[in-house]
RNA sequence: GCACCCAUCGUCUAGCCCGGCCUAGGACAUCGCCUUUUCACGGCGGUAACCGGGGUUCGAAUCCCCGUGGGUGUACCA
């Protein structure tokens, strides 16, 4: 690429970073870094209504905590801001007057009411909804002395009636048809713009190269290339992501789940697994590879590698990914991680450094996410045994009660000399005892053993576990 | 309704642009085996897909057409 790309992600503050808006935001990212350009991030707030400072900020903090880094946004202004659109309504209205000095665009009265009753009417004469073009009569005097009266006014363009052709480079080239869309209002009676125009000027003045967006808006386009024409001015190149679905095939939404990046944050998954999943729905690593961060895949980044079909989004999958990502963490890492999603009246936080390491070490293999370390901590300081088919027939054998009962001395005869954790040494000589003295051997001396230690039947590597569970713990659990 | 987009295993996808290397590859899930005294991890293997119909061609998952199915958009929302 001769030209560094300068590209934006532009939400919507209306709600909590969605995930699909994440993944828009991410190949962003990596297409800028990919090819040394500009990544920027533009607050999309004109809807009045529904914009709130505060998911502004929850947009903003998950795209950090995400690590999706702007040159350019509200926070960190380059030349072309402001970056928030409500503090650009005066360039909109500049250029807007601009295309109604030019009779490329005019001023239109009709009041909701009024446009209502022209749908309804089309609607029932199975014509197309386009605006009727009322407004379109009324004379330049006229529109002043409207205006003067304090008339309140919205701006439409004037759509041209040919048909558009554009090349998107995902989906390839694409058509629409002369008379597809009606003359549309750019910007509303209360002077806000309406996003297809806002996004225009913005696209323009910020000199943004390529557009990568999703799907939805698509159809969108016609109405900004025509703009785009209006002005003179060369349209970005456009991209249409696939859509994020359901399991129902429908446009994701609440009713599949969390699709929020905060509910998924705080379910405790991983945000470079988060990157590394939504990364791969909708485009391919060349190498077929499906783990990877996102400074790794910078490298692999291009524009033709994007999927045209919908994704859907499978937690399944998802899990999975967390936990490679989880088991590839540095003990420090994850034991500064972990910490944080362990319940803080969790037995855990009352055992030192050491023990803490070795534990989120040791379950590394059972657990996706940090939260299911939770209970493997609880069934540690569990002061009853489980109750199962398994451990039943572990306490039906005969030498699970010579097991039993050796433990239960040797572990109170430690506990006398202020011992509370078994060391390496010691286990080993309990499991000789048991082997050479009770001449018990293979699974019921194993599985009795864990049985008698754990108050279970499964788990990871008793040799480990044993030392992490507190003798007192023990000792309990076979007075039962 | 109209416009546009899409169509490979259950799911994510490779292959498609530049037809033969495709008896269609990988990953998740699933099933089985091995390893592990258990479970998991890991390793090995299995089940499983080119929406249908016409063309074009010696040859089509790949190109063209027509169906069918699905999706998105049709706002003074974005």
């Amino acid at each position: 690429m001769s030209i560094k790309p300068r590209v934006r992600f532009a939400p919507s503050p209306t709600g909590f970073l969605h995930i699909g808006g994440a993944r828009t935001a991410l190949y962003n990212y990596l297409f800028a870094k990919a090819y040394g350009g500009t990544n920027i991030l533009r607050i999309e707030d004109t809807d009045l209504g529904r914009s709130t400072p505060e998911y502004e900020q929850n947009v903003i903090n998950e795209l950090k905590w995400l690590g999706i880094e702007y040159d350019e946004s509200p926070e960190r202004p380059g030349e072309v801001g402001p970056y928030r659109q409500s503090d650009r309504l005066h360039i909109y209205k500049k250029y807007a007057l601009d295309l109604v000095e030019q009779g490329k665009a005019f001023y239109c009265f009709c009041t909701d009411e009024e446009l209502e009753a022209k749908r309804q009417y089309a609607a029932d004469n199975n014509l197309a909804p386009h605006y009727d073009g009322t407004c379109k009569k009324f004379s330049k005097k006229e529109v002043e002395e409207k205006l003067a009266k304090g008339e309140k006014g919205a701006i439409r363009f004037s759509v041209p009636s040919r048909s558009y052709t554009f090349n998107d480079f995902v989906r390839g080239e694409v058509t629409f048809e002369s008379g597809v869309v009606g003359d549309f209002v750019i910007i509303r009676a209360n002077g806000l713009p309406i996003y297809n125009y806002g996004c225009v000027i913005d696209d323009w003045q910020m000199k943004i190269t390529h557009v990568l967006r999703a799907e939805d808006h698509l159809p969108n386009t016609v109405r900004q290339l025509m703009l785009y024409e209006a002005f003179g001015v060369t349209p970005p190149i456009f991209g249409h992501l696939s859509l994020l679905i359901g399991n129902d095939r429908q446009k994701l939404s609440k009713r599949h789940g969390a699709t929020s990046v905060t509910q998924y944050r705080e379910s405790s998954y991983l945000p470079e697994a988060m990157n590394n999943y939504l990364c791969l729905l909708g485009w391919s690593h060349p190498n077929e590879t499906d783990i990877f961060t996102k400074e790794e895949v910078t490298k692999h980044f291009t524009l033709d590698r994007f999927t045209k079909s919908p994704a859907v989004f499978d937690l399944e999958k998802f899990r999975w990914v967390n936990g490679q990502h989880l088991r590839g963490l540095d003990g420090i890492t994850l034991h500064q991680e972990a910490s944080k999603f362990i319940n803080k009246d969790s037995p855990y936080h009352a055992q030192n450094e050491v023990w803490q390491k070795e534990f989120l070490d040791l379950f590394k293999i059972k657990v996706d996410f940090f939260n299911e370390y939770n209970a493997h901590a609880t069934d540690i300081f569990n002061p009853t045994r489980q109750e199962n088919e398994g451990l039943k027939e572990i306490y039906g054998w005969e030498s699970t009660a010579t097991i039993a009962k050796f433990v239960k001395d040797e572990a109170e005869k430690l506990i006398g000399q202020g011992i509370s954790f078994l060391n390496a040494e010691q286990f080993k000589s309990w499991e000789d005892h048991l082997k050479i003295e009770k001449k018990i051997k293979g699974k019921f001396l194993f599985k009795g053993l864990r049985g008698v230690i754990t108050g279970k039947d499964e788990g990871p590597d008793l040799h480990r576990l044993a030392l992490l569970t507190p003798l007192k713990i023990i000792s309990g659990r076979i007075d039962l």
